[in-house]
RNA sequence: GGAGGUGUGGCCGAGUGGACAAUGGCAGCAGACUGUAAAUCUGCCGGGCUUCGCCCUACCGAGGUUCGAAUCCUCGCGCCUCCA
């Protein structure tokens, strides 16, 4: 899912999104709450006519930015109490509130209100949010009108083994129409071994998704464990910074290296920069600042994260995904275009094998 | 011809006797970014070394004053403004 936190991923309309191979858009409950409010979204239609995106749109609840945003926040058994970024004045979300915005708004998967501990954090500490999170679980199912917007659960539990296989037994006792995995990828040490205690513990017939990651290796390690659903704000962000993923690994285009590279991004590639323009004239373009630059690098990442995620769908329908060696390269995304080891992943280490279905 | 001003590291531009190898910005070289307060942020940026430190060369040029000068004085050179 690109992520377009406003209401589109920045740098692309909602018609580049579609070509790029898009089917589905994450959104923000707390930036829309804020700007331009809910009510503002609801008169306007909704916010699919809002917005413009005719495909499903999953809104996060905002729970990931009462924590990251820091500043003040009194967290209660209510709800939190905290203060929007744009003007400093204190804001009320409650797990009903956050259900009833997102229902209002029409958005086809609603993310409950969560606790997203940072790390690190004490297992105590870690326990006690969680237990806040499963109660505002409870009582976000509760208001949940079961209507056309989908309600996911959220695990937490930081990277306690005990803690997120509970907390997965738990949620999944509430009958969710999803889960997703929360808290991971916040600077733990090892962020692929929290989802492999997790995403098996989930059902597997409802969508498990993991939220906030990653990198394509991330994402092929999740996907391994049975992952359905990702969101990230890799691929657009470092686009705008010039980083770039590609086939043979990740490229700054920045660099001068790429100063007279009149190759495409990413041969491979099929997208609006590839068939056009040369790895040099985004090398220029992003030197000077040039806005289209940053368009020109999201609508390339959007279009490989978009390509990686359909690869893997047809590896998995072909039932042939442990045998696509070539996904191992593109999702180290080892920065080693011109040297002759192009870091793949050592077999051993490599988590398609230790799939077993 | 006269009067005044000015000359700083690739560029712009602070500094006007010691805390100055010299604030900033730009350019340059690299790095970071994971449910987006991000078209952002960080490091390096005269030369050399054993790089928390030391040595050398440095603020137009040449002299000088001083324990000490980018800073003061003299002369020269360049540029700018005004008067003739």
């Amino acid at each position: 899912m690109p992520v377009g936190t406003l209401g589109a991923v920045k740098g692309v309309t909602p018609q580049e999104l579609e070509a790029a191979g898009a089917s589905i858009m994450l959104s923000n409950l707390y930036h829309l709450a804020l700007r331009p409010g809910i009510d503002a979204v609801e008169k306007l239609g909704g916010i699919h006519e809002f917005t413009g995106w005719r495909g499903p749109i999953l809104t996060d609840s905002g729970g990931f930015q009462v924590w990251s945003l820091g500043g003040l926040r009194t967290v209660d058994a209510g709800g939190v109490t905290f203060r929007s970024h744009l003007d400093g004045s204190p804001l009320r979300f409650t797990p009903e509130g956050v259900v009833d915005h997102q229902e209002r708004m029409g958005v086809d998967v609603a993310m409950m209100l969560d606790e997203c501990p940072p790390w690190p954090v004490e297992k105590a500490a870690a326990e006690t949010s969680w237990r806040r999170t499963l109660d505002w679980a409870r009582r976000a199912r509760a208001a949940w009108k079961e209507g056309p917007t989908a309600l996911f659960g959220i695990v937490q539990g930081s990277a306690y083994r005990d803690l997120r296989e509970r907390a997965a037994a738990e949620i999944a006792e509430l009958d969710f129409a999803g889960y997703a995995i929360g808290g991971v990828s916040v600077g733990e040490p090892e962020p692929g071994t929290v989802v492999e205690w997790t995403a098996p513990a989930l059902p597997a017939d409802k969508p498990r998704y993991l939220m906030g990651v990653g990198y394509p290796e991330d994402i092929l390690h999740a996907v391994a464990q049975g992952v359905d659903l990702f969101d990230c704000v890799l691929p657009a962000r470092n686009a705008r910074h010039g980083v770039l993923f590609t086939r043979e690994g990740v490229l700054k285009i920045k660099n001068a290296r790429f100063k007279d590279d009149s190759r495409p991004i990413d041969a491979g590639c099929s997208c609006p920069a590839c068939s056009r323009v040369s790895r040099a004239f985004l090398h220029h373009l992003t030197r000077a600042g040039e806005l289209t630059a940053a368009v020109l690098a999201t609508l390339h990442n959007l279009r490989f994260y978009l390509d990686f995620m359909a690869d893997l769908r047809q590896a998995i329908q072909l039932g042939a995904l442990a045998d696509q060696a070539s996904f191992d390269r593109r999702a180290t995304g080892e920065d080693a275009p011109e040297g002759p080891d192009l870091g793949v992943l050592p077999v051993s280490s490599n988590p398609l094998e230790q799939r077993s279905s």
